[in-house]
DNA sequence: TGTACATCAGTGAACGCGCGTTCACTGATGTAC
DNA sequence: TGTACATCAGTGAACGCGCGTTCACTGATGTAC
């Protein structure tokens, strides 16, 4: 049963958003193609008229995502208390972005193909120099610093939040760090 | 072929190291059970004599790393060397501890047992209270905010540089958090 | 505008490989006499 | 101390399940006349 443009661009579009949501959720060996099919409403044969494997899928993800990032000049105070918001740890479901990945992907990322990788690179890349636009005015050189250790311990905070099987410790690890970002953010 | 007591120890420790220097580098669904006895110089049929499952191997190896971390007292100076350096960063074959598994299997730990989500979280809690032990001798609070923020900033920023296909940006952001992390222990 | 047909997105059964797990067997260990 | 035997750590072939991938088929789309 083919379907018209429209629709198939939709359905594309659909699988890379389930896609994004599960991975960052589980990670990239966590979920299985016809899970990512499933939520997205469709078979799992449906998939590789989209992409060529589930890596192609991955390094297609990642250069999305890269590419909105660029594009939104979003307001990174509000990011910070989203993503290190205790739910939005334990949730994850809402919101689909390179910050949220890092830590689900990262990890494993040396066994993608080479194009995943380079997108996730420039992800962080695009990411380090947001967060130093934001850093007080000091030195360039100095706002860069300051966008390293904030962007580092936001990733590792959720991390390990996502890591500990008590809230309350979670918890404090996100409070803490989000103070201390803030706190750098500010001068 | 049996084999003597203090040998069957022996054998059993090797496949501890091994596994936990091959999930370190890999992570826990990139290495595979063969691969682990092979690195241990023994047949993947022996597996089963020591572990349950290999669940259960990573659930030991967390339980017994965070017993060797309460027992040594490590000069956490030149474990931050060492940690973020870019050699350990690549190599990572050499030492194994938590703070470097810590970036390898934090992703995925919310789909472990029980038991190794809780030796993990243990870890984390022996780690944070290590480097507030370190910590310039202010409030106790204060020296735990700092343990805190020092240690999810090293998490990330060895996750954020294995990530980085670019050798440059990733001994960048070692060096800058290494950096702030001295400062910050220093005071 | 209406009809006939080629295209091709999606379906779902089937394949095949990899890996965790099992098991019958081997032969060295270590104990009982 | 020496011998006979039960134990059991390790071996390696085999199993079976899950998942990525393929493929013959379906039927709606959209184009040509």
């Amino acid at each position: 049963m083919k379907v018209s443009r429209a629709q198939m661009a939709e359905n594309k579009a659909k699988i890379l958003e389930e896609a994004c949501r599960l991975f960052q959720q589980k990670g990239f060996d966590g979920v299985t193609l016809a899970e990512v099919m499933r939520s997205a409403g469709l078979t799992h044969g449906a998939f590789y008229g989209h992409f060529r494997s589930k890596e192609d899928l991955i390094a297609q993800i990642l250069q999305h995502r890269c590419e909105k990032m660029r594009q939104s000049d979003v307001d990174l105070g509000s990011i910070l208390d989203a993503y290190l918001s205790p739910q939005h740890c334990e949730s994850q479901g809402t919101g689909c972005h390179i910050p949220a990945m890092a830590p689900a992907l990262g990890p494993d990322m040396v066994h993608h193909s080479p194009e995943a990788r380079a997108a996730l690179t420039e992800s962080i890349r695009v990411q380090i120099d947001r967060m130093a636009a934001l850093a007080p005015a000091e030195a360039p050189e100095e706002q860069r610093r300051i966008a390293i250790r904030s962007w580092s311990a936001m990733v590792g905070a959720l991390l390990l939040a996502k890591a500990s099987d008590d809230p309350a410790l979670a918890a404090e690890i996100l409070a803490e760090v989000r103070a201390g970002v803030k706190t750098g953010l500010e001068g």
